[in-house]
DNA sequence: AGTGAACAGGAGATACTCTCCGCTTAATCT
DNA sequence: AGATTAAGCGGAGAGTATCTCCTGTTCACT
């Protein structure tokens, strides 16, 4: 009776005490001083020895993974609102990417391992933000159906730019609502053009999806300089390649 | 006459010799290891203590910007090179925000520092952000004047945005072309509608800048910052307010 | 040369991350 | 209850990083 039918034994009350006591230490400690605060200021305010909150927690990512469990229901909730609402897909695609905003900016400097979670794929995180991009794809196929967002965007890049924005305004530092108009600049992005007008042109629609670049290059590579600046050269994936 | 006309006395000739020795290693290695790489560690490769190096360089934001300072004659080339060549105002300003991303991008984790001395003004790169964001606000202009930008853009927000493309990239995990299709949505989000249709419906044109935001959810983007996410739900109840 | 100011170097103070291991305590057994 | 045992606790300590003094050295100018 004691197992029954989970494998694992229940944990101990003073064990469940300690994590339930760190985590609500941490979301203070957090909120006030960002996500890169110290992990040891943590565990001494929290009265308990680092080596407690590094069983509990193994990783700075872990103890945000389970800070921001939390908030995975607002957001799952935000999510089932908008589904259900009489929202248009647009509104309602705008509508959950501002949610991501916000869920991002939870604390200073959390964009960075949200971002990091995103790419790596082995980080508690990860399975958090691959859900999110599910059902940001969910979204945007319904506007894309409709017709009022483009076809050519990808789910994850626009959850990408709403981690972005967020980390714009990053660092209690935004004066002015950059993040607000980054969101924007987005939004007007990734929707289709209103009215029928489909081919039009020539600058924008069709041939961008290669590269922004290529249509201006044309002279860049040749005198100025080397490669550094001016390069560019299409995806050579990074900077670094030591 | 030593000193003549500038207040300052020449450099010592080792210290002239130590400094560009720091700079060249440090170079290397924010190149192999980021730009948070140690600073001690390119001290001791760079043969000289760790009081040499924060002689020089009192903060690591002074070594990036001494580091950055060759880039900038790049960057300025660049811009004299895209304002003098044949192209229209838009790809003008396309171009120079795909030179910023790759500018932005030298060092891994170089957009952060960046980012916060666009913000706080009182970094040793702030002066050539600043200096950056008018070059992108001349751009900008022209673009506008041309009717191939949405005239509610503003450059410091390009800016950011550019520096966020450059983010996304980041610590060498980029495994698509995200960064791309982050510059490429940003490019559709101040490029005005391609034809003339210009009252038509409502969406984009005439009343945007206000509708995209609210439309869906007067939640966030404006005050999100200090009452964190919690607060979501208090709006919540209303949130059909649209 | 000789002198003074600028400079170099590195030990050390402080802070943070993460691990290891002996002690304590809750939960279970007899 | 008392005994047993393993889960859990705490904190010392190793490793690493930032940044600051302070002492000895070396350049530059006379």
């Amino acid at each position: 009776m004691t197992k029954s039918t989970s494998g694992a034994r229940a944990p101990r009350a003073d064990a469940q005490r300690n994590r339930d006591h760190i985590l609500d230490v941490a979301e203070q400690y957090f909120s006030a001083h960002g996500a890169t605060g110290s992990l040891d200021a943590i565990a001494k305010q929290a009265g308990v020895g680092a080596g407690t909150l590094y069983r509990h927690f193994p990783t700075r990512e872990a103890l945000l993974a389970a800070l921001l469990a939390a908030r995975d229901d607002e957001l799952v909730a935000r999510r089932d609102q908008l589904r259900s609402g009489s929202l248009n897909p647009a509104d309602a695609l705008g509508g959950w990417l501002d949610a991501i905003k916000a869920w991002a900016g939870a604390f200073d400097g959390l964009p960075g391992p949200l971002r990091a979670a995103t790419m790596t794929d082995s980080s508690p995180l990860s399975l958090t933000c691959e859900g999110f991009i599910t059902t940001t794809e969910e979204f945007l196929h319904a506007a894309q159906r409709d017709g009022s967002a483009r076809s050519d965007v990808r789910a994850r890049d626009l959850f990408l730019s709403a981690l972005a924005a967020s980390w714009i305004e990053g660092a209690a530092l935004a004066d002015d609502g950059s993040a607000a108009a980054l969101s924007d600049l987005t939004r007007h992005g990734w929707a289709s053009t209103p009215s029928r007008t489909s081919d039009t042109t020539d600058t924008t629609d069709t041939t961008d999806t290669t590269d922004t670049t290529d249509t201006t290059d044309t002279t860049d590579t040749t005198d100025t300089t080397d490669h550094r600046i001016t390069g560019h050269d299409g995806e050579r994936t990074r900077g670094k390649s030591t």
